[in-house]
DNA sequence: GCCGTTTTCGGCCCGACTGTTTTCAGTCG
């Protein structure tokens, strides 16, 4: 019986929902809240620190009583208040929770006065009118519930790719420079902290005086927007056809750096820096600092953090995952940058199931100014994208060798992308893996083992001396698969133990190695490749979406293998 | 329910917009 830090975390989130219906103690809502987001953000599983014995009021967020809630989930895998909380509350109603404009109040109300506690019966109820004559409703939100009922899958907490937001991102604020009477516009919220999947998207616009009205008209004008949700003087919200929501915000210039800080969150950083300012007899909000109503600061970002004593922090890194006491004692890392890469180590080109050819492939990083690659077919058991068998593999070699005597300025290491078979077997013999230049073995098959069986499985692989890349550990697709079931805790100290590097693959539906881990994996001394596992010359580019999620996990480019020249790189992979 | 260089009790970040209100609650970020 195993207990993941996640469902602990979806338990207490569950457990705060619940007591919001219910109308409890809003903040004893957010205890369980932020528990529940330290505990998904959290690396070391806690279900280990309770078998130790561990203090696990030691935890942010977590004092005496949800230290015994964990330990009692640990150890019978039942939460009793949960249940209690179910048996009182039906579940069903958290999904009214989810169509907007319903929060705990309302669907209470819903629920005590007309006994609904389901979609449909809400539904039902919009169509005889009942809705609209409860206290607090009326036509509007009744049209507007029955708006939202009607696309389902437009649910608020549905969240797209960074990747996929960035060109209607860039559009949008393409556009707004262009109106009149704007002077600048800027991107914030989690898109700008560089986070993997995006909620919605938050602009910022100065513009001239005068010309606020004529901004908002723009906005809501701009092409791609299919509904106005708000529109306000200095505030208004639209949908996208592509149901990307985004939020725009008119701001004063002298509050520019207040509104940026306040906009690109997170709201857990947002909160620990009001904090820090209450205790400073301060107040911040997104007009400025203010000290007994009097503004000291606001105009910049950098102004905040200095008027609260800390040093500037890099969107990336505003989470409250330990940056503020980092900012306050000057540790802050000096993170990557895309322009510190030198190569890319995991690629494919049209042997296996690229778009491109070998010269393409090369040609194109030689473009991008890197000063080597590594080409990383799949092996054979990927048979479905033309793996390699180890003859293959020799030609295609020998294709690498020709391949490097004509270019210039770049060069080719022959690589492989080898599969880890389901007992921790390499998927091609030593005696090929040991002509390479460079061996990356990944888990494709078989990724729904149990926990312990799928970490042994890929310490096994380890344990050969020819693996000298992990890749994409955890296997997540994002939006569309769950990590395996892997310990990645015992995984990076194998790999330490090992010297064996751990990819980040960035592509951007996996950014795998997640960012929290990457933060474990340099504090245990790990270092990263940063790899793009491109299939094509445009693939090629998103190495800017694996940085991004670098800096997130704290990475600096010391972190990062393939930041370093040739020579020094491959003295870093392991000896063999 | 958590937390403490003000505190072990009494606080807990802050504001815009909407709709339904006669002065504000609910939702959202």
């Amino acid at each position: 019986m195993t207990v993941h830090n996640r469902e602990i975390a979806a338990a207490f989130a569950r457990i705060a929902d619940l007591l919001e219906i219910r109308g409890d103690n809003p903040f004893r809502v957010r205890a369980y809240r932020e528990a529940a987001r330290v505990l998904e953000d959290m690396t070391e599983p806690v279900e280990r620190m309770v078998k130790d014995g561990a203090d696990l009021t030691r935890i942010k967020g977590i004092g005496k009583d949800l230290a015994e809630k964990i330990k009692a989930f640990v150890e019978t895998g039942r939460l009793e208040y949960l249940e209690k909380l179910e048996s009182e509350i039906p579940a069903s109603l958290l999904e009214l929770m989810k169509i907007p404009d319903l929060g705990p109040r309302r669907v209470a109300v819903i629920h005590k006065e007309l006994g609904i506690e389901t979609v449909e019966e809400l539904r039902a109820a919009i169509e005889t009118g009942k809705i609209s004559s409860l206290k607090g409703f009326g036509e509007k939100s009744e049209q507007k519930i029955f708006h939202a009922l009607s696309e389902i899958p437009n649910k608020k907490n549905h969240r797209m790719l960074l990747a996929d937001v960035a060109a209607s991102a860039s559009s949008f604020q393409k556009y707004l420079e262009e109106q009149p009477g704007v002077e600048r516009v800027s991107l914030a919220g989690s898109y700008r902290r560089g986070k993997e999947t995006v909620g919605d998207l938050d602009i910022l616009v100065i513009c001239r005086e005068g010309f606020e009205e004529t901004v908002m008209a723009s906005f809501v004008r701009f092409g791609e927007v299919a509904r106005v949700l708000s529109r306000g003087t200095t505030k208004s919200a639209v949908v996208l056809r592509s149901t990307l929501q985004v939020d725009l915000r008119i701001v004063e210039r002298s509050s520019y750096g207040s509104a940026m800080h306040y906009f690109t969150g997170s709201r857990a950083h947002n909160i620990a820096i009001r904090k820090l300012a209450v205790q400073n007899k301060y107040k911040i909000n997104e007009y400025g600092v203010f000290e007994e109503g009097k503004k000291i600061a606001g105009e910049t970002e950098s102004g905040l953090y200095e008027a609260m004593g800390l040093r500037y922090i890099a969107p990336e890194l505003r989470e409250n995952l330990g940056e503020v006491e980092a900012a306050r004692e000057n540790r802050l890392p000096r993170l990557i940058g895309i322009s510190d890469i030198r190569g890319d180590l995991h690629m494919h080109t049209t042997r296996t199931d690229g778009r491109n050819t070998l010269a393409e492939m090369a040609a194109a990083a030689r473009d991008l100014g890197y000063e080597y690659i590594a080409i990383t077919e799949h092996s054979r058991k990927v048979a479905m994208a033309g793996g390699l068998d180890e003859s293959g593999l020799r030609q295609y070699m020998a294709v690498i060798d020709a391949e490097n005597e004509k270019i210039d300025g770049i060069t080719i290491l022959k690589g492989i992308e080898v599969d880890i078979l389901p007992g921790g077997e390499l998927d091609l013999p030593d005696s090929v893996l040991r002509d390479l230049d460079i061996v990356v073995g990944s888990v494709h098959y078989q990724q729904r083992f149990p926990v312990r069986q799928q970490t042994e499985r890929v310490i096994r692989a380890m344990d050969n001396p020819h693996l000298q890349i992990l890749g994409h550990p955890t296997g997540r697709l994002l939006n569309r698969r769950e990590p395996m079931d892997i310990d990645l805790e015992r995984i990076i100290e194998a790999a330490k133990e090992r010297d064996v590097i751990i990819e980040l693959n960035a592509q951007p539906d996996r950014l795998d190695l997640p960012h929290n881990y990457c933060k474990l994996a340099a504090e245990i001394g790990v270092p990263i490749a940063v790899s793009t596992d491109a299939h094509s010359t445009e693939n090629l580019l998103r190495m800017k979406n694996g940085i991004t999620e670098a800096r997130r996990g704290w990475l600096t480019r010391q972190d990062v293998i393939n930041t370093r020249p040739l020579a020094e790189m491959t003295g870093m992979l392991r000896r063999r």
